[in-house]
DNA sequence: CCACTAACGCGAAGTCCCTCGCGTTAGTGG
DNA sequence: CCACTAACGCGAGGGACTTCGCGTTAGTGG
């Protein structure tokens, strides 16, 4: 969903393309309301043809995803302290951090329109995927420290779920002392003391 | 949001009008897929005119919150059989019931859409403020019997957060054994054996 | 360096979305 | 029963969205 093409031929050009568009986006964000951007405006501020937006993207919240979720990927490297209790925290404090932004709401939006508005059940996209694999490794490392790890499907339903959750709600605290709640509870849960 | 009029005058005619929308959204959904529903096709199936449409609800999710939403509310009462683990874990599968069926998904996309789509922060739409106000007063008949009961923000953050995040995400397994499961977990936390 | 073809540029055309002002209808309060 | 006005009906109109076929460009593999 994100770039849909399995890169039959991610050369020069494509590659260009895609790299002007993105730039074309976050301009636009910057001088309007996400809500004023459509693929029109893509088009002529990056350069590049309308129908081949629509080729390649879809909607202007296929762009979107690709865009934000490439930025939230970006600037938020998953840590690796050695210190699972410490790396989970972070996390969770830059996963809420990425949600509560402007950008994030803007991330969500997009995801749930693409997701959900089309029938054919695709999996997420790669840029969110990316996202859980590397939750995963920060487990796995944990594990290999030999320290009692939750699994992620844990992670995901105690630490983002209600993140997520409470920002389609608007009913988020969403502060630095609500995802220290969130970790606490994690830990709680699943029984671990979190040292290592 | 849901239906966005502080109902000034709601009388009569106001009130068949929105019978005869809600209806026509009915029998359109059962006919055609949810992306295919306009609000054209709305204004011409209930005989209600374009305008009044967009005046009243101003784009199509606006009236897809609307009418699933009712929907939801209708026929998924909350629990009272003076049990309150029962209840909750009643409570905790018909949502997830109500979230994993196709109008749930629907739901989910539209309340999206409207809630992220303006800029303007508002309230939830009646009908699910409504829900979680029956929520509150579930625990609050428990908690009148004693029953050392888990806050509402638990309950959300706990049952309905993971059930919601993993449909966005698609990543729920979500059958009864998984509700069960949350249902489980918010008892641990809150150090309940759940009697009462 | 050449042939192949994926991906893009182009522009027209159709469709749908949404708004607006004005006239009409029918709840509401007295 | 009457005056008032919220809410609806109406239709035109502009604007936005999306698709399509065809020609062109430029990675890719040999």
């Amino acid at each position: 969903m994100s770039d849909p093409r399995p890169a039959r031929r991610p050369g020069g050009r494509t590659a260009r393309i895609r790299a002007d568009v993105h730039r074309a986006v976050d301009e636009l964000l910057r001088e309007q309301p996400a809500t004023e951007l459509t693929i029109a405006r893509i088009a002529e501020r990056s350069g590049v043809h309308l129908g081949t937006l629509y080729r390649r993207w879809g909607s202007a919240d296929g762009i979107l995803v690709d865009v934000v979720g490439e930025r939230l990927t970006a600037r938020s490297p998953v840590p690796d302290t050695g210190d699972f209790s410490r790396d989970m925290e972070t996390y969770a404090r830059e996963a809420a951090e990425d949600l509560s932004g402007p950008e994030g709401i803007l991330f969500l939006r997009a995801l749930v329109a693409v997701r959900l508005g089309n029938d054919t059940e695709d999996d997420l996209p790669p840029t969110l995927a990316h996202r859980f694999d590397e939750m995963q490794a920060m487990l796995d490392r944990a594990a290999a420290r030999g320290v009692d790890v939750p699994s992620a499907q844990d992670v995901f339903e105690i630490i983002i779920a209600p993140l997520v959750a409470g920002l389609l709600f608007g009913t988020e605290p969403s502060g630095p002392d609500a995802t220290a709640r969130l970790v606490d509870r994690l830990h709680r849960l699943t029984g671990h003391r979190a040292v290592g």
